[in-house]
DNA sequence: GCCGGGTTTCAATGTTCGTTGAACGGGAAC
DNA sequence: GTTCCCGTTCAACGAACATTGAAACCCGGC
């Protein structure tokens, strides 16, 4: 093949090498988050796709089963990530990603970030409780522990309930937005 | 024993349980954040210490190995997040905690999720570089598809940049703090 | 230099997690 | 009702990870 006289197919083929490099980049991300990684290459190549792609498709370009890839579809739809969408003429589904990235972003902070902290959160006031009767024991020894461990147990309260609010500031403005990345712009720019 | 005689034996065993409550709960956030539960056990323990504790006592609190000790403590001091403190008369080393829960919080984001979001930006860079030079192909459908794929490239890259950005906030907020929760609270006053 | 308590390292083990491939189920077309 | 094509589920495998126990190591005292 010449050099010059239509580089199609060599630019097409860099095309879908480039979508696997990113698919991997999010699919890292990801794992870093606590996900599977494949979640995050699954929706890389649906995101970065003009049109709705189907299981095989999926399947070819990221390298993987169809089993595994119909639960990491499933998981990606329980988050609201992706959608089936029916193309004429195909039985196959047919899927595309949610393109609104900040919203997905949100939709975990609050689903999942915020439960996990909140119980925590639930531990610490439970054992705070306990401790401040414990306050009252006679033996001056056991009582001044106590008193310590109130006091160091309301550091990680706090802190957890700081957690909290910062986690529902991100998630509101993520309500108000107009575009995906509009949101964390505007919490920046009040600094 | 008698129910109303010094109480103490009982409400200090109370105080160890409760320890191990609240050790268990930073522990699975820790686990939530990617980190090893046993890291936030031990030092969990160690903050809710008055004194500080000699390695046969965090095994003893904590139910674990000496070596799973020995390795949790040289991660958690590679963190920054405990100490080694001398005690007088004792060949034993007694480790302490970090106390500024904040900035331990903050050196995470700063060295480890900084990092990787960094990393996933340079990636996302890399491909748009490559796609920009598709979007001069003779084929209109390579050409299109590599326009499509640029849009949407740009939009992982502004988050990244905008998420680095929340991260630079929050870690900055970390430095000028008096207190370990004033930080988070300042940044929620500018709501 | 040698002894002994204290700490670290590491091979071996148990456990958890991701992935596959094949069996199952459901529904459209005939 | 039967066939065929997809999609989902799941048992089984393998890789990755956490944990142990014991051996190696370090260092202060003798």
């Amino acid at each position: 093949m010449t050099a010059t006289a239509s580089r199609s197919p060599a630019t097409s083929h860099a095309l879908t090498r480039a979508d696997l490099a990113v698919a991997d980049g999010v699919g890292a991300l990801m794992e870093l988050w606590g996900f599977r990684r494949q979640l995050g290459r699954v929706w890389a190549v649906l995101f970065l796709s003009e049109r709705p792609l189907a299981a095989p498709e999926l399947c070819d370009r990221l390298h993987i089963s169809t089993g595994l890839l119909s639960m990491s579809l499933a998981e990606l739809r329980h988050w609201g990530v992706v959608r089936t969408v029916p193309i004429a003429g195909d039985r196959k589904e047919h899927f595309e990603a949610e393109t609104n990235v900040w919203k997905l972003v949100a939709k975990v902070l609050r689903e999942r970030e915020k439960r996990a902290v909140e119980e925590a959160l639930a531990t610490f006031e439970r054992a705070l409780q306990e401790l401040r009767a414990a306050t009252a024991d006679v033996d001056p020894a056991v009582k001044a522990a106590a008193r310590f461990k109130v006091r160091r147990l309301e550091q990680l309260a706090d802190l957890s309930r700081a957690a909290l609010n910062v986690l529902k500031l991100l998630v509101d403005s993520a309500r108000v937005d107009a575009g995906p990345l509009k949101a964390l712009s505007d919490v920046l720019g009040r600094r």
